[in-house]
DNA sequence: CTGCAGCGATACGCTCGAGTATCGAAACGC
DNA sequence: GCGTTTCGATACTCGAGCGTATCGCTGCAG
């Protein structure tokens, strides 16, 4: 017995006596699980090529978590949130400056992730929240900070759907990356920002130049 | 012998008499493996399911097709190409033609195979060329012609990227489709017309407006 | 020292799916 | 009619991968 790592209780009876749990082990298991999520996706990753990335036995792997899917999520969860926000002067150096983080060795091993998840977001909807909330999240509130600090200097005009101009980037490279197979590299992340983002984020805003779409209903 | 119904020479020493194939056979079986496609993946379209969903022995299968993959791919490449351009007078309106007709019932299943092959995509280049010329290039070029024909009216100024442009929607598309689970409605599609390609189309083009992006490298 | 629990390694049972083999029936040419 | 080929159906082999069991060893508590 003695179960998971979870969200469980915890205490009750403990040990009486007997070697304690390696914690080493479970930082090793989530990066090896990691790390092959980014390199084959979730679909191929296999439990005994975590165990063996990992120096384990897939007995430990099990002592900790039910299953493949319970790893993945636990791992995903790991990781450490959004990394920081630029704060230049001017719009056009704050989206560079993102241009450069997301497409940072950190930036990259994110977006293989995200691909290697596709499949499986399909049809699992915890994995989608988990990918929304580790991923897509963060990389979108560091665009929303840049974009509100932008209409503060009144760069921008205000109106403007914030998520939808946040989510321009990532659906951009997660575009280049699954039909060229090939990562967006600094100078590709830098021409979508010169030519999609800023001049759509300077453009007058769509609601109030047109008047048309009176919807108001917001992206998931 | 006698396998295959791909690109090989044909003809060769013919029967000698024996029942020819039924080519009916042939539909019913690219038709199920698209339907399949469209709502397991490719992953778990299993070669079972096809022949059991067709009313087919696998036998019938393997005798025209070599493995998954050749009848996966054999299967995109008989979909019919681009369906047909709107041709209204005003880029808006063109555009929400075009949502329409993407979100019509045909350009949902293309949607729902596209998303069906990414984790296949992310290693196999030639699943990748198939998907980009049946999908990815028929949807383009239909907004390419769109903007073309705006820049020829005088409705949008000229210098615009027009790949970048004709990928924005696939790509909002894509992303959304993935992080949400569902498929893009009409609704959605008008928005991100009206929200964002529109305006993005009739701003400043960013290589005049700026001045510096002087690369000029294409996009896949 | 003794017993218990974690550790890596290995072997195992089980399921699933790819691709093959075999069968009886049906269609076609001669 | 007769041989040949296709057809659907079924049974099969084979490998991959999940999750479990077992083993000898190692640390920790009492």
């Amino acid at each position: 017995m003695t179960r998971d790592n979870g969200a469980g209780g915890g205490d009750e009876l403990r040990h009486r006596g007997g070697r304690s749990r390696d914690s080493s082990r479970d930082l090793a298991l989530r990066e090896a699980a990691l790390d092959l999520l980014a390199e084959v996706g979730y679909d191929r990753l296999t439990m005994d090529a975590v165990a063996a990335r990992a120096r384990a036995g897939k007995t430990t792997i099990y002592r900790r978590w039910q299953d493949k899917a319970e790893l993945v999520v636990d791992s995903l969860n790991s990781l450490k949130g959004a990394p920081d926000i630029p704060d230049t002067g001017s719009l056009r150096q704050d989206l560079h400056a993102l241009a450069e983080e997301i497409t940072s060795a950190e930036g990259k091993f994110g977006a293989r992730v995200t691909v290697g998840m596709v499949s499986a977001l399909a049809r699992d909807a915890e994995l989608r929240q988990v990918i929304r909330e580790k991923f897509m999240a963060p990389r979108m509130t560091g665009f929303r900070e840049v974009f509100e600090r932008a209409v503060a200097r009144g760069e921008m005009s205000d109106g403007h759907d914030l998520d939808l101009l946040a989510g321009l980037f990532p659906a951009l490279a997660l575009q280049q990356l699954v039909m060229s197979g090939e990562l967006p590299d600094t100078e590709f992340a830098r021409q979508i920002m010169d030519e999609a983002v800023y001049p759509l984020a300077t453009a007058p805003a769509a609601r109030i130049a047109t008047g048309a779409t009176a919807g108001g209903k917001t992206y998931g």
